[in-house]
RNA sequence: CGGGGCGUAGCGCAGCCUGGUAGCGCACCUGCCUUGGGCGCAGGGGGUCACAGGUUCAAAUCCUGUCGCCCCGACCA
């Protein structure tokens, strides 16, 4: 039985000044963990305890779909370099030399690892499908950590990696990782939401995120009210309402109008009194060239054209061209490229732009497709053109034609039509179709039926333990801590004598502690020589969800008292009822 | 990596501008007291003022540099 009096719960009054968001301060105020550097966490008693709650949920519902293996955290360089991800990683790669100055790395996933294994190891058709999973630490360098174990360098994550022969047996890995995820995150009692993800420039082919709406999280949610639509905001879509075009004027072709210092889209629209739904939006920008010869980066010039009320996503833009390496372009790469300074750029001429030699790569937003008579700059300093049509009046090849645009709530649902909510929320699980990718650059190779060599396909998927943690804090606290639901809280009732120095009481909770113990349940005596407010205070800090109060009073009637830390309210209960009261609260939840 | 802020006792802070004995609340230790919401009284311990260099008779305080941490942006479980 756990004394509260033995115990190291190292809980404080105030939270340090650094920590921001709530789950941040009680994971500190309630002694769960305490900061060791920048990104990195110690977990005392109760945070481990919460963690080990959560990683058998997980282990569980894994063990029904996969194998479990333990992997190096210490990876030779070699792998790495085959894969082509020592170079992609760059600094977000925590790297090191051996005493005899061979370049290792602390492994970030582990596709490499796996995949070498099943290299050496899978010869036939007859050994696939296999599901291989891991519950390890896993390092990031990250630029900024922050918000606590929102973001860190050093976290735990359940990883599994998918072998399949053929991309159908990929979609069934798939699939039972979705459900399981998904029996996962309900066994752990959040209310998560299921999106599409952007699958990176990476050649993967399908993605979906699990997110938990807050607003610590760094991600965008984009949902719909109505049907099951969500989506990731890097990966969103909308149905937008119908803009009217301006009718034709005059010969039907592009004509100047003198717009002296009119340099954004508002001051033009407001200066032409149009709309800036009728007006086009030009981006500059320069791009590394990923196929670049190595050691001598190249940079592209990269233009897009948006509606001139709408904004670019940068994610959406990094997989259309490639790369997520892209600036503005400077002042004098405008006046080379386009003859004309910044805030007068427009579509005409695009099939001729270059820069240094290099021809410009031209992206046209779908929303301007079948627009006409649109504004755009003239790429003249204080002239811009009325009359301006996409592929009249300057042409749009198929592949030019792009997703770029952020969706923006109020829109439509691409499925239904109704407004679109977007909200924040932090990414707990991530599945991936990965596709051949690893496979195929490590030379894994499996004979199919027929004695053919095949290159399985690969999905991989993880989980983030800490992130699970977080979120459920996240979802549950109010001002004098937190509660976590009974599955994954350190323990599950805390049994609470009013006054240690009446004898009577604390034999009647130690009772009850140890017949709860009996009925199988994770109990905590609070059996500290401290006043009752003090016990309170720590009790509603730390994140267990019920409280039995043992006081003189209500012994003296043969009852105790349960308080649901959720709701703040408290039942009587007759002494020989508490074990199923609780076990019943337990068992149904609050 | 760009921008901003902060490093003084375990935590929260004052002192710095205008150089001269390092201070407050909470926590901690001892004793008494108290026991249904961080109780009270008395006594006590704890600081190379992030580090290094400089200016000065004298530096927490002024100057320079370094490091660490946090926040806002670009990246991810």
């Amino acid at each position: 039985m756990h004394r509260w009096s033995q115990l190291f719960i190292p809980t404080l009054r105030e939270a340090p000044a650094d920590a921001e968001v709530a789950s941040h301060k009680y994971l500190l105020r309630s002694g769960y963990v305490r900061q060791l550097a920048a990104g990195i966490y110690s977990y005392l008693f109760l945070g481990q305890r919460a963690m080990l709650k959560i990683t058998q949920i997980v282990r569980e519902e894994m063990d029904k779909i996969g194998q479990e293996f333990y992997l190096p955290a210490l990876h030779p360089a070699e792998i790495w370099q085959e894969s082509g991800r020592w170079q992609v990683m760059g600094d977000n790669m925590f790297r090191l030399k051996d005493r005899k100055g061979a370049d290792l790395c602390l492994g970030m996933t582990e596709e490499e690892v796996m995949t070498s294994i099943a290299r050496r190891e899978l010869r036939s058709y007859k050994q696939l499908p296999q599901i291989w999973y891991q519950i390890q630490s896993k390092f990031r360098d990250e630029p900024r950590p922050k918000s606590g174990l929102l973001r860190v360098r050093q976290f735990t994550m359940k990883d599994s990696y998918s072998f399949d022969l053929d991309p159908a047996g990929l979609d069934v890995s798939y699939q039972k990782h979705y459900d399981a995820y998904c029996r996962i995150f309900d066994r752990c009692g959040l209310r998560y939401v299921v999106v599409e993800a952007h699958s990176g420039a990476m050649g993967g082919s399908q993605s979906h995120e699990f997110m938990v709406y807050t607003d610590a999280g760094e991600d965008f949610v984009v949902s719909c009210p109505n049907c099951r639509y969500a989506a990731n905001l890097e990966k969103a879509t909308s149905r937008l309402d119908v803009v009217e075009d301006y009718p034709d004027v005059g010969d039907g072709k592009p004509a100047p109008v003198h717009t002296p210092g009119m340099k954004t889209i508002e001051d033009v629209a407001k200066f032409l009194d149009v709309s800036p739904k009728n007006k086009m939006k030009t981006l500059a920008l320069m791009a590394t060239d990923a196929e670049a010869e190595a050691g001598k980066p190249r940079e592209i010039p990269v233009v897009a054209f948006l509606r001139g009320d709408h904004s670019l996503n940068e994610a959406k833009l990094s997989a259309a061209i490639g790369t997520a390496d892209f600036r503005p372009m400077r002042p004098e790469e405008i006046e080379a490229v386009f003859g004309s300074p910044a805030g007068f750029l427009g579509p005409i001429g695009s099939e001729n732009w270059h820069y240094q030699g290099i021809k410009a790569k031209v992206l046209v937003e779908r929303a301007l497709l079948g627009r006409k008579n649109l504004i755009a700059g003239a790429n003249r300093e204080d002239y811009h053109l009325r009359n301006v049509t996409p592929q009249r009046d300057f042409p749009v090849a198929n592949h030019q034609w792009a997703d770029l645009r952020a969706v923006e709530a109020g829109e439509g649902c691409p499925n239904c039509g109704t407004p679109l909510k977007v909200a924040k929320a932090v990414e707990i699980g991530h599945i991936f179709k990965l596709g051949y990718k690893y496979a195929e650059s490590m030379g894994a190779r499996v004979l199919d039926k027929d004695g053919k060599e095949v290159v399985p396909i690969m999905g991989s998927y993880g989980i983030g333990i800490e992130r699970i943690l977080t979120a459920a804090i996240e979802e549950n606290h109010d001002s004098d801590g937190f509660f976590l639901p009974p599955q994954i809280a350190p323990f599950e009732v805390v049994v609470t004598p009013i006054n240690v120095a009446d004898e009577k009481l604390r034999s009647v909770a130690q009772e009850i502690a140890a017949k709860l113990q009996q009925a199988g349940h994770d109990v905590l005596l609070d059996d500290r020589d401290e006043r009752p407010g003090v016990k309170f205070k720590d009790a509603d800090l730390v994140g267990i969800p019920f409280r039995v109060n043992v006081g003189s009073k209500k012994v003296a009637e043969g009852k105790v008292e349960v308080f649901h830390r959720s709701t703040r309210k408290s039942e009587d209960a007759s002494i020989p009822e508490i074990i199923d009261i609780v076990g019943n609260l337990l068992r149904h939840g609050q």
